[in-house]
DNA sequence: CAAATAGTGTCTTTCAGACAATATTGT
DNA sequence: ACAATATTGTCTGAAAGACACTATTTG
């Protein structure tokens, strides 16, 4: 039909905010740029979306081109979309943001377009760290995040697929930035059926009485919620 | 930089949904369409982003020219995109979709690239009745707006400047499908300091003691939320 | 045994929900 | 007075949060 007589093309991108906790805190895995503009400025890891590819296909496959790391079958899920006119100085892109969650330390492997794949603590970066518009979708993500697991059982995510509920509130006090009682939190979590189901084996690492270790259930939200407060 | 060599252009679309609160229950902005393919079947009113506007700013566009109806300054805000592969067979489109609320009965005046604009009760819908994947987008839009009167002012949103607990009350009925309590409802919404304005008129309009009216106050969260239950 | 961590009990306060009671208007 | 609607009161059960307590392991 021509529409490029009409409107000359926006281009569609995909970011990814993939986040994963380690103990120094909630921590996001940054790329820095390989290319002008902003050439070694720390980025969110994505690219341009192909034809023959959806959006949530396209997020994968720059997330593994860049870093090496595959997300799946752990949390990704839409964020939004991010269509200032200025935002990036080359052309009018529209850039579909990505949420991602992993459960274990995955050490990136830089890809062809990116360089220096790795780790960063969220609460170290600074606001003008981040290249084109990323630290406003990185604060997104980051919202995003905090509000979901207070209704959701998202945060199991960052567990591995066997965990303790000591693992799990580590999670949650890392994404929230606050300590929480461990003995309500324990009831909590147990409160909610399907969300955690108990396996034989328990956790005899370190000093102190052997936690018990859970799978995550089948239970798609966390009622009553559990609130940051 | 060239990138038409690289990766053949995907086109970047809006689509709105209109919700406001009728009679008969919740209701949508629709449109016929006026072109090819699917010509004459009901659909989001949207279209192409301009390069020199802003997605919001497109999605506004789009809503005044096909509908006449002017969204400002109620509620409008980013809902998801959408970019399946084949969602839509004349070239591979990504559709960024708004939620909008409207207070009143605005009165849609059909525009140049669509035909027929009128509201249609959600639940009277059918899922082939939608042309493209606007059945999804509408499902995800009420689902959004069933959540998030939940622990957000947004159902004030649906009133008039001045309204009565009552009139917030229904709207509140109409778009979770279910009666609440009278009284429990009232008491509620009166303990989340910073939501309602009492104002000195009261309505006086039909038989019985007349209501108290309000304006939205500051508040920017309704908390404790107002479960669905 | 002490130290450390896991898990449970208890109490207070808040609040949702059901439902009754009272208040204020028009007819 | 009566009907209709607004607003407030009362009671019960659930649950959040603070914090004390018990249980089970290692060293």
């Amino acid at each position: 039909m021509g529409y490029e007589s009409k409107f000359p093309p926006v281009y569609v991108t995909v970011d990814v905010v993939v986040l994963t906790v380690r103990p120094e805190g909630l921590a996001v895995l940054l790329v820095e740029r390989g290319a002008e503009p902003q050439l070694g400025i720390l980025a969110l890891p994505g690219g341009f979306v192909r034809q023959d590819e959806s959006l949530v296909d396209g997020a994968r496959r720059e997330l593994l081109e860049e870093t090496g790391i595959v997300v799946e079958p752990t949390h990704l899920e839409q964020l939004a979309s991010y269509g200032a006119v200025d935002r990036d100085p080359r052309a009018r892109t529209v850039s579909v943001a990505y949420l991602a969650v992993l459960p274990r330390w995955a050490e990136p492997t830089p890809g062809t377009d990116a360089a220096g794949a790795a780790w960063h603590v969220v609460d170290d970066l600074t606001d003008l760290e981040l290249a084109f518009d990323h630290s406003v979708i990185l604060r997104d993500g980051v919202e995003r995040l905090r509000a979901k697991i207070e209704y959701t059982p998202l945060a199991t995510a960052f567990c591995e697929d066997e965990f303790t509920i000591r693992e799990l509130r580590t999670a949650f006090e890392a994404i929230w930035g606050h300590h929480l009682d461990a003995g309500n939190f324990h009831r909590k979590v147990l409160s909610c059926r399907g969300l955690l189901h108990e396996i034989a084996e328990r956790d005899s690492t370190g000093p102190g009485r052997p936690a018990r270790r859970y799978r995550r259930g089948s239970a798609a939200e966390l009622r009553p919620p559990l609130y940051r407060s």
